[in-house]
RNA sequence: GUGCGUGUAGCUCAGUGGGAGAGCACCACCUUGACACGGUGGGGGUCGUAGGUUCAAUCCCUACCACGCACACCA
């Protein structure tokens, strides 16, 4: 495909709306996004965290997605065989609300339409505006490998989930069983433990009083939960608790209906410091006494239904069946009160068990589901940290993956909705189990073992992670052998945030490591967060939250991406985002932009081929730039190298803005620079734009093609090249003192209230007279002098200094410079008078000590000079 | 409770065992061969607090304070 031609008449401001759709069009049709696998480079594979198919771009993408498309594009630029996998997520619990939502506007509901049509309107729905996140992601620049695009619920990916789970199941490791669950009654579904949040609230704890039969003894415990005690099966104290030692083994009647006797007995768990140091036992309420529970071995009666409602099925709740558990609590403290069982109620903070999608309560059931068992599964992951075969960046987090993995716990992988994966499992009307990759497989293995055919299918499905966590290699086509599941398994690096490193990082390592027999990447990449500028969430209902969509269309993709990829600090677990850095980004761009009119301006033209002149005709100025260049080109590259995104992006704006508009750009406006200019600006200007690439595609796509150039597309243009820059340090660090003349004349033209424009006479120290002579000469003719006379007491430090300013001015410069070189000598004799510090302190610093001391006194001496001639003391 | 992180200019944040930095904001000046989404210059900080190590601490160590986060069976 041909470039699409840049616009010839460059506007004076830089318009992003006016090139970014135009390029993409051009990248994506022209199938740059696109790589085949091939073993003869070095691949360069990031699998993408897949979106929910509900999913709107948030900050968050910026700081995560953003870098896996940086390194994609650098990745493709140094020649790797690079691609980036996109894909999406079927998103169960998100897709389902939408859709409850949207029936109930309908005035129907799920149960009423039936689970096939359910599941085919969930389809539909997906098809239709799912994926927007896709659209929006062009319009972030982001670049994946569109045509690998992937779905969990693909028949292909489907179908791994089936094998997986089957193979699972028949190597004893997903089993089914009645265990305590998390509960979440407005989902109405499990939630895995890793998808609740801990929430500090305020509550109660009431001290309740167990009165024995007889009523010679009682004992009083302290509870949050008094609606629980229905279901109570014992209480228990600490075994070494003096207090309670008489009464183990004894009986007391529940409350409030005192219908049952419960045993107290001794366990360790018991916080005898905590409450009264007795504890009510609800084994089917709350995980600690499902613990107590099983070692006592103890009846788990329950009394509590899905609805979270008190249910009198199990065991004789009394009047309070049928009510709400909050109701619940209430009447029953009541009841107590009135029976004066109630001894008080204190107010107490309390951890609320909030499931992060519905923001309900989660309450502690017992229920029959399907658990996958993590111990040996987890071990091989964790063995595979431990020696280095998986490693975090910023390492801290693997400290955080080993604690997960170290004290992990069984997952309920089963989930009470329609759309998603369901469980590959089968009964028999004798209630007989067959789990089986499909169902022609589960009949014949019905038939063969239990002599039947008619089955009835697990209305199950799986949790959405179960999918996500094969992710890395069923994208690539597992389990056939596909050249890209040979080249491209494992991939290169994973980028996402923390909040998911026990939901899906830890996940997909045990399951890669199982199923593809290798860790699924070398390394995480741990991006921050985003929050306020205040460190606060952002949130729809705090009204803080920011659309990225609005800022591409204020400031552009490149904009957004450098703003946001500035803000990020190799070691920092958050961003507070700052919309200012997009607009400073987007002055950046029209920056660029108004530097490229120039060079194209150029009356001489530029050369058709980027070529540098013969070294021997270069300037300094030119020197320098292309030295500074070499810099950025090793700095870069570090920087990316160990993903730090910050300094790279800081590094270039340095670089581009202050180096080489402000000092170059400059210095090729003078007679001096005039001769070799079009072929080193097109030449660094090139190289720059290389560099800048994966950070800003867009705005360096069109100012490249605008250049000299080889190729059709910097995508692909060769990442620049250190070893292909020629470096010259002497020459450069005399343009460095060049620099510090005119800045030093320029600031004290300012303070001697001189006008800009004037050419006042300069001197200049003797020992820097070439130098500093050709700076004031050559590439600043702003701040140039009419006249320059050399002053061999001049060195170091101040430059150059103008003299027939008004005296008062002359006066209150040299009295403040006289100040300041004062404190500095004095500084400087006292530590060169500390005997301790000439012995102790290295050689080095202390001549490096010396000589600032020497210089400072004779600028001092200078000064004072300068202050007598005018008839002033200092 | 345990662990981790953070505390540097008004704001957001770099940084280093030996002269405190950037961007934005602020002030002043400037339309100088691209750019006012620009240029030049400037003011502004006892580097959270208290100790310790060191010739020397913003940096290393300890304690404390404040904030953030993760984990945890205080019912």
């Amino acid at each position: 495909m041909q470039s699409p031609n840049p616009t010839t008449e460059l506007s004076k401001t830089y318009d992003p709306a006016n090139v970014e759709p135009r390029l993409y069009d051009f990248w994506e049709r022209s199938g740059f996004f696109h790589e085949e696998p091939d073993p003869a480079r070095p691949p360069f594979i990031i699998p993408m965290p897949p979106p929910n198919v509900t999913g709107r771009a948030h900050l968050g993408h910026g700081s995560t997605y953003t870098p896996m498309d940086v390194l994609t594009r650098y990745h493709r630029m140094l020649g790797d065989n690079a691609d980036w996998l996109p894909g999406l997520d079927h998103a169960a619990i998100a897709t389902e609300a939408v859709l409850v939502r949207e029936l109930s506007k309908e005035g129907t509901s799920r149960d009423a339409m039936g689970r096939e049509r359910f599941v085919e309107r969930a389809w539909e729905w997906s098809r239709t505006y799912g994926g927007t996140i896709n659209e929006q992601f062009r319009k972030l620049g982001f670049g994946p490998d569109w045509e690998r695009s992937r779905f969990t619920m693909d028949e292909q990916l489907s179908a791994a989930v089936r094998k997986v789970f089957v193979a699972l199941y028949r190597e004893g490791l997903i089993y089914r069983g009645k265990r305590l669950i998390n509960w979440d009654p407005k989902g109405q579904t499990t939630v895995s433990d890793a998808e609740i949040d801990h929430v500090d609230r305020d509550g109660s704890l009431w001290h309740i009083t167990y009165p024995s039969k007889d009523g010679a003894y009682s004992i009083e415990i302290a509870t949050t939960r008094p609606e629980t005690m229905l279901a109570d099966v014992a209480i228990a104290v600490h075994p070494a608790d003096a207090r309670y030692a008489h009464l183990i083994g004894k009986s007391v009647l529940a409350p409030p209906l005192l219908a049952r006797e419960i045993p107290i007995i001794a366990d360790d768990v018991v916080d005898m410091s905590f409450g009264t140091g007795a504890v009510k036992v609800t084994p089917a309420h709350d995980a600690t006494d499902y613990d107590i529970g099983q070692r006592h071995n103890l009846p788990m009666p329950s009394i509590m239904d899905f609805e979270a409602k008190i249910s009198g099925d199990e065991v004789d709740v009394g009047t309070y069946a049928g009510l709400d558990r909050y109701e619940a609590r209430k009447r029953i403290v009541d009841d107590l009160r009135e029976k004066q069982l109630l001894v008080k109620e204190e107010p107490h903070r309390l951890a609320a068990a909030i499931s992060e999608r519905s923001g309900d309560v989660i309450e502690p059931l017992l229920s029959l589901q399907w658990f996958v068992k993590m111990k040996p599964l987890a071990e091989p992951a964790l063995a595979a940290y431990r020696d280095g075969r998986l490693r975090f960046v910023p390492e801290r987090y693997g400290r955080t993956y080993e604690q997960w993995l170290d004290n992990i716990r069984d997952w309920n992988i089963s989930r009470q909705l329609w759309w998603g994966h369901q469980l590959p499992v089968w009964y028999t009307a004798a209630g007989d189990v067959v789990v089986a990759e499909t169902e022609e497989e589960a009949i014949q293995m019905a038939r063969e073992r239990f002599g039947t055919t008619e089955l009835t299918r697990d209305p199950d499905t799986l949790d959405t992670w179960f999918s996500s966590g094969i992710w890395p290699f069923s994208i690539l086509g597992w389990p056939e052998k596909t050249p890209e599941l040979d080249h491209w398994y494992p991939s290169q690096v994973l980028i996402t945030g923390w909040e998911i490193i026990f939901l899906w990082v830890a996940r997909m390592v045990m399951l890669g490591m199982h199923f593809a027999g290798e860790v699924p990447f070398p390394t995480v990449f741990i991006s921050p967060l985003v929050f306020d500028a205040q460190g606060r969430k952002m949130s729809k209902s705090l009204g803080n939250a920011i659309d990225p969509m609005d800022l591409v269309e204020r400031y552009g993709a490149d904009a957004f991406r450098m703003g946001i990829l500035r803000q990020m600090r190799l070691e920092g677990q958050e961003i507070r985002f700052q919309e200012s850095r997009c607009e400073e980004a987007r002055n950046f761009n029209n920056k660029m932009w108004n530097a490229t009119r120039y060079i194209l301006s150029l009356p001489e033209g530029l050369p058709r081929a980027m070529t540098l002149p013969k070294a021997e005709t270069l300037t300094q100025a030119d020197h320098w730039i292309l030295t500074r260049l070499h810099d950025a080109i090793v700095g870069v590259t570090e920087a990316f190298d160990r993903f730090d995104f910050g300094s790279a992006a800081e590094l270039l704006w340095r670089f581009v803005w202050y180096e080489f508009c402000d000092w170059y750009l400059e210095a090729t406006k003078v007679e001096q620079n005039r001769a070799t200019r079009a072929s080193v600006l097109s030449f660094v200007w090139n190289n720059a734009m290389r560099l800048l690439h994966p950070i800003c595609p867009f705005i360096t796509e069109e100012i490249w093609l605008a250049l000299p150039h080889d190729g059709v597309t910097v995508m692909t243009a060769s990442w620049p090249d250190r070893f292909e820059i020629p470096v010259d340090r002497e020459a450069a660090q005399a343009f460095e003192a060049h620099m510090a003349a005119s800045e030093s004349i320029r600031r004290q033209k300012q303070e001697l209230q001189l006008p800009p424009s004037s050419k006042p006479p300069v001197r200049i120290p003797a020992d820097l007279a070439a130098a500093v002579k050709a700076a004031v000469a050559t590439f600043t003719p702003s701040a140039a002098g009419a006249t320059l006379s050399e002053d061999p007491a001049l060195h170091g430090g101040i430059a150059a200094i103008i003299v027939d300013a008004p005296k008062d001015a002359l006066v209150d410069r040299y009295r403040k410079d006289a100040a300041r070189l004062r404190s500095e000598v004095e500084r400087g004799e006292k530590k060169l008078g500390n005997a301790q510090f000439t012995a102790k302190a290295a050689p080095e610093v202390v001549a490096k000590e010396r000589e600032k001391l020497e210089a400072y006194r004779s600028e001092l001496q200078r000064v004072e000079a300068a202050m007598a001639a005018i008839g002033e003391r200092a």
